[in-house]
DNA sequence: CTGAAAGCGCTAACAC
DNA sequence: GTGTTAGCGCTTTCAG
């Protein structure tokens, strides 16, 4: 391997002048520069990324945290966030947890010993407080899950509002018995929808069901289980919130299969706005994220925090997701 | 920062003793190893990795390089990639393209400069001799995509026998205007789909229409555009080879609004048996890959290779995929 | 079983 | 403008 070293002795320069010149430092002549290019190039010379991570002590990584990327919420998240930190010179490595906490906790003590140099936060199983603890005083940032925001930065959506609205919506069009459907309960995210699904319900003086409150239902086959179970059951369920397009869409299947009319006998509802929404039949009313906005937002924030180093109060910055109204409610 | 040396210092031992008790490393007598893992905990020491990366020229970090992950078959494939990678001890860094070469090139660059183990190729827009030229002598293995594999190790589908069949199923059911999706063409998975198709054609004693081969079609949205163009324009199409269930999907969408009966009007073949191949009305006729099996196969061979440094001629490893009939076509 | 010492490749004061 | 020098934190011979 030919290294700086070798460089400089081959154009007759020393180490220093050679790292300028790699650099594209200022204060080095053309002619230098020059002949030191030529002798890299003659010579196959590459930088060893390893040394200069090493010795600037940053990796330009940053870790992304998410349950499953088989998934097309967090695929598409991880998307548009891997493509602008890309943008601004980062790399990213994704990390599924599959809801194991281990793993999770894995990944913060990475971060801990500088194998990234910030951590995007997408879903967590562990409290706000060992988060924080786990991570010193890294660079750590929520993105689209609803943390406190007491410890680092958190991006999200009105999760709790626009489910409410949602929510309102088909209890005034006489849907009363609702469902409600969670990937993940214990994640503050599915916490936030589930309160603006019973805070609905207060408002009109009703009592939601808790019958009707369905965990770990996070995609297409989920939905399709579910609609089987409620249809055979014979549940009166009149409408539900589905969590996710995909859920909505397995819903729907199972539907269509056991002649229940949408959205006469059963009203539907799903989170995102992803494409499916529009292929399904009826095509499904859903919630519109905006994390796209979001991810510009939030990796534009973190590559300042590298860069400057600010240390500042965490800050949280909310975004409207709006109730997009199809022909599944 | 706490560091070995003051681990050392405060235990009363040398550097290498505590790295040879983080390392685990035999021949440490059981005191001197409990002092000083007790001296690490009090000092709350945590190792760092760059370091130790640096000294032993290795990163722990695959790289994927992918066209957009916002796409259900490679969120899929990078999800199973990445679990697989992940058991073994590896992390993987995920690279977009979106088709730029320029892109990709820099990937191999960074590959080069030492920034990872390996490279895991799931499409490419280059033509292989370049991308053997830019890696120089680096481990770099393709996983489903369709190389000679003169260069590097390939692990993929028999796309070009697959997609002749499912293409001589519509033919032999009487559908001989087929049409062809494909969402890069110059990428060699789609050529061999495309030799495929033609064969099957072919063996017919039939042409296929070159006015219905269709490229950069590739999503929902691209598959409901082009429907509405065929449909709008009265092309007389009876079959297509989707390239994938999504498009497929897109395509059931348009041919609904239009009020062609599928697979009466219309034949569709999709790719991939994704889930959302059961939620469309009807369910698509699609194929089968196996790369939950190809992950595990290939991340194992590239593990090895790294830990073995084993020098050998590139293989490559083809699976069979299956046409599965449903009620697409 | 343990320590001394060398060095991985690069950067960044600090001199000149 | 350029060279000298001193490390970054860790691993790994080689002695003992």
């Amino acid at each position: 391997m030919v290294t700086i070293y070798d460089i400089a002795r081959l154009s007759g320069v020393s180490k220093s002048t050679v790292s300028r010149v790699i650099s594209n430092h200022p204060y080095v002549s053309t002619e230098t520069k020059s002949k030191v290019i030529k002798v890299m190039q003659e010579h196959n010379y590459v930088t060893n990324s390893l040394a200069k991570q090493f010795r600037q002590k940053q990796t330009k990584c940053i870790a992304i945290l998410i349950p499953d990327l088989n998934h097309p919420y967090f695929s598409q998240l991880v998307s548009y966030i891997s493509a602008d930190c890309y943008k601004s010179g980062f790399k990213t490595v994704v990390h599924q947890t599959f809801l194991d906490k281990n793993i999770e906790r894995e990944v913060y003590n990475q971060l801990q010993k500088n194998e990234y140099d910030a951590l995007i936060l997408t879903s967590s199983t562990l409290p706000e407080v060992e988060i924080a603890e786990y991570t010193g005083n890294k660079i750590i940032v929520a993105c689209n899950e609803d943390f406190r925001g007491d410890y680092f930065d958190v991006f999200c959506l009105n999760e709790e509002e626009v489910t409410m609205k949602a929510t309102s919506y088909l209890l005034s069009k006489g849907f009363t018995k609702l469902g409600f459907c969670s990937d993940n309960i214990s994640s503050p995210l599915q916490q936030a929808r589930l309160k603006g699904f019973i805070l609905a319900h207060n408002k009109k003086g009703l009592k939601h069901n808790k019958d009707f409150l369905f965990n770990d239902i996070s995609n297409i086959e989920d939905g399709i289980i579910l609609g089987k179970r409620l249809f055979r059951d014979n549940l009166e369920i009149e409408g539900i919130i589905a969590g996710s397009d995909f859920v909505a869409a397995g819903l729907i299947r199972s539907a269509i299969r056991n002649n229940i009319q949408i959205p006469q006998h059963l009203s539907i509802v799903g989170f995102d706005n992803h494409p499916i929404s529009l292929v399904t039949n009826p095509q499904i009313s859903t919630i519109c994220n905006h994390i796209q906005d979001m991810s510009n937002d939030l990796v534009n924030h973190i590559v300042n925090k590298i860069n400057g180093g600010v240390k500042q109060s965490p800050i949280k910055k909310v975004y409207n997701g709006e109730f997009i109204n199809r022909n599944s409610s």
